[in-house]
DNA sequence: GACGTTCTAGAACTATGATTCTGGATTCGC
DNA sequence: GCGAATCCAGAATCATAGTTCTAGAACGTC
């Protein structure tokens, strides 16, 4: 009954994703977001409340999407302390090869000060990857990968800073030699610790 | 000549730049700041142009201010490589301790995605301070404190990623684990490259 | 003491934001 | 075909932003 959706959801959340990321939430108006996507402002209200919900829902695909992937990288078959290093490194090599584009996560911690709802979605979504990369850890030292004296939780807690400053420091440019150093001295603190 | 100026221009930046950092740039309005630093707007656009000159002279004047005082612990009489711990832990403990407040800096880089003069203010923030803690690291390892094979520059920038992190994750609620297990693997790390 | 400049308080202006409303065309299920 | 729901385009609404303007009081200089 009624007429169907012209849109796709999935592919209107990815554009204003894309908005989100390159402008930020205040930078991103309404008309802008509509004319991109090619859908009018009633569809809009329909589809997500208002511009606030698209926002959140649009956090929480890219939360889904970028830590899904990396959780997959983290749990596949292998070395799991390979798989760290995979993940490090393919971070960093995103970082630097686009830099325009940057992490919305990151963003979203600066934008959403006093938002407790949304900065309860990007908390939930570095704890999920912390939990990844600690439990990575673990079996790599369960494997005898890591030496017995290594700590998987302070070591994960380590790296997760260190990534998400280097998705900060993505947006300045001129970082490259800081983020490649960075993932340099990440890597040899993992072999420092290999057993 | 004319009536004098009834405020203190260094006093009214001060509290902009608390303003700034509580809410951001977009999120602190012209009556906010004229009311509660009991200026008036003319006053405001007379001494400082518009909204963004003040903003920028806010930045400019948080970079002096917080790089120069990291920077003269760096240079400080002693050990220099226990002055970039000091550096390290001071900082963490200011994070830790006044979450509420974050590092201008640190917002700058994601609010000002496109200014391009914005974002070379950070820039030049960023480097100083790369290179104070390039420099201490360098005199300790003249000094024998720091092994030969030791590569200060390295270092120093992966250090700064670490440090520009925790001043990310100050955002987040919840981090203090983080912030706690990062300081502590950069100083453990600091420790196997001494002689 | 008059002049000139800066002050304060407030209204006025201009632009733009998000959001809602109106009306007409479209397309499904029945 | 008819009703219902959705679509689109655009005007209208309402709030708020930054900025400028007006008018009068305050104060230093000559």
């Amino acid at each position: 009954m009624g007429r169907p959706r012209s849109f796709d959801e999935a592919q209107v959340l990815e554009g204003a994703l894309a908005l989100f990321r390159e402008r930020g939430y205040e930078g991103t108006s309404v008309p802008q977001i509509t004319e991109t996507l090619g859908i009018c402002r009633q569809s809009l209200y329909k589809t997500f409340g208002d511009k606030r919900g698209l926002y959140l829902r649009a956090l929480e695909r890219w939360g889904q999407r970028e830590i899904d992937a990396k959780l997959g990288l983290l749990a596949a078959e292998g070395s799991p302390l390979e798989n760290v290093r995979t993940v490090i490194r393919g971070l960093a090599a995103f970082a630097t090869s686009c830099p325009s584009e940057g992490c919305l996560t990151v963003t979203a911690m600066v934008e959403n000060r006093q938002d407790h709802d949304a900065l309860s979605v990007v908390e939930r979504q570095v704890d999920r990857l912390e939990t990844g990369m600690r439990d990575a850890l673990s079996l790599a030292q369960e494997r005898g990968e890591l030496s017995a004296e290594a700590r998987p939780e302070r070591l994960a807690r380590s790296l997760i800073t260190t990534l998400y400053g280097i998705g900060l420091l993505t947006r300045l440019p001129g970082s490259g030699a800081r983020i490649g150093d960075a993932v340099s001295v990440a890597l040899s603190l993992l072999d420092a610790n290999t057993a």
